[in-house]
DNA sequence: TGGGATTTGTTCGTATGTATC
DNA sequence: TGATACATACGAACAAATCCC
C-alpha cells in the first residue's frame, strides 16, 4: 500500500486513510504504539511535515494519541 | 572557525565539512574520538539536531564511526 | 551490587523558509 | 491566494549503552 503523489487527494490525507484503515482493522490495536514519524516517513518516501499533517487528521478523529518523547498510540 | 547562518549552505553540512577538515588534516588521527555531541553543540553555537545530522553526513562518507555511549571516532 | 555521570539513540513539539500547484 | 510538500533548525523528553566509583 502506497501513496500516489498524483492523485488529487493530498498525500496526508492518503497517509492518515492508511493509518486509519490499519487501525480499524485491528492491524494496529488499542493500546499499541503506530510506526514512528521517521518510519512512517520511510515507509511512504514522505517528509516529516506530511507525516505529522496524517497525525493530525488521525488525532482530530479521536484515532491515536500522542506523547511527546514516547510517541502515537491507538486510542483505547 | 565558525558557521554561518546567513549562508546558502546549510549549518550541518558547514559543521560536516570543518570536522572534515579537522580529520583531513590529521588534527582528529584515526581511532581518536571526535568531540561529543554536547561540545559541538557549545563550539558552534548549534543545536544537537544539527550537530547529528553533521556526523551523519560524516558516517556516510565513511570517515567516523560512532557508538552508543561511547562517542564518534574517527575510521581507522 | 548499586548508583551516578556521560554519551549516543529515538521520539515528538515548534518554527521558518522554499517551491509547487 | 491558499493549500500542499519538503528541508532546515531549534527544543524537549525519554531510553539505552558505557564508564567509573
Amino acid at each position: 500500500v502506497g501513496v500516489d503523489h498524483e492523485s488529487a487527494i493530498p498525500v496526508y490525507r492518503q497517509v492518515a486513510a492508511i493509518l486509519a484503515g490499519r487501525i480499524e482493522r485491528g492491524e494496529l490495536a488499542p493500546g499499541r504504539p503506530l510506526p514512528s514519524e521517521s518510519t512512517l516517513m520511510g515507509e511512504y518516501g514522505i517528509s516529516r511535515d506530511t507525516v505529522r499533517k496524517a497525525m493530525d487528521v488521525l488525532r482530530s478523529d479521536g484515532l491515536i494519541v500522542t506523547v511527546q518523547g514516547k510517541g502515537s498510540f491507538v486510542k483505547t
